[in-house]
DNA sequence: CCAACCATGTAAGCTGTTACATGATTGA
DNA sequence: TCAATCATGTAACAGCTTACATGGTTGG
């Protein structure tokens, strides 16, 4: 069974401090990170998936009958291969808020998450789609791209230079921990 | 009837060039602009919806046997109306590739879009989002974001200020057709 | 002739959305 | 007490994906 954005932003935050189904939906209103749907319609069942699979539990305190979502082993399990996943091209070519949202949660992996070897396969890839679109762009005969086309494609590349730049401040920024190359 | 992103990304396209189903999809699959799928299972179905709609019509060359996709008046006011409408904050904070779209195609659109309007309606949203932002980041307590949250957000914050660097290199250009100030 | 590509579609299934329904708790 | 918020869910629907089905054309 396929675990989705929104599962594991779900499980990462039961990672972080075991909620009921409502402080979770809490989280995605008024955090500015990730732009999931708060709605019940997504939340509940999506939780309730992740419970039959698993990877989470409903528990009750021992006193009251709150009950809160917990991680099970599967959970940590599954949540640790999703974040140490290397980064690829596909991810920042389609689906680059998702490899933050891994970067995110790789605070509550302490440290099963290797964030420098992330943060290198991330612009190591980076690096890569950059090469694709310069090519895409010379391989145009000058007169083929408008200025529309033009400057649509350079918006791309303008922000995925802004994400290399962002990678290298990261990289400083967790290589006092730990010396890496590229996988 | 709600028209989406593929659906006028494919009106976008007719517009351009009438062209076959198949075609339309080449597009997706070959041009690094917009994230569809090219998979015949979302762009069939898309293009049975405008023509029902009314938006697209299915029209044989006099000659060849070889239907092509061409857009109707409906169609062309359809899409029109969404090019020229103003860039909101919501739409640049989590659907950043909708407006980029949307500018690629003001080029389909002749004079009947305001390039420079748009771009200053964009330049204005993003503004107030990274006003947003910030202010997220100053409500804060100091402690409370650690390493990974701080770089997130500002992950988010560059990105943002590197399409307000390309939105006002896009309006150096667009600005000797035309003077004009935000809405 | 046969593989590869052109070309169009349908069916099943998954996700998420909107909207509705329900009831408990809490503060003015 | 009454409105607002807490809290959980369901039902209908829209949209896209994967996979399958089908047949025509073309080049080696």
């Amino acid at each position: 069974m396929r675990i989705t954005p929104l599962g594991y932003a779900l499980i990462g935050l039961s990672v972080t401090e075991p909620r009921t189904g409502y402080a979770l939906r809490k989280v995605f209103e008024t955090s500015p990170l990730g732009a999931f749907s708060s709605s019940p319609g997504s939340i509940y069942p999506a939780l309730a998936k992740l419970v039959k699979a698993g990877l989470l539990v409903h528990v009750s305190a021992t006193e009251s009958a709150k009950p809160i979502y917990t991680v099970t082993g599967a959970g940590q399990k599954a949540f640790i291969a999703w974040l140490a996943a290397p980064v690829e091209v596909e991810d920042v070519a389609n689906e680059v808020d998702n490899v933050l949202l891994r970067f995110a949660f790789h605070e509550a992996a302490g440290d099963n998450a290797d964030t420098s070897q992330f943060l290198f396969s991330f612009k190591f890839a980076l690096e890569t789609h950059l090469k694709n679109l310069h090519a895409f762009m010379a391989s145009e005969p000058g007169e083929a791209l408008s200025n529309h086309g033009r400057l649509a494609v350079e918006n791309g590349i303008g922000g995925y230079e802004s994400q290399l730049i962002w990678a290298d401040r990261a990289l400083n920024v967790f290589s006092k921990h730990k010396i890496g190359g590229p996988k």
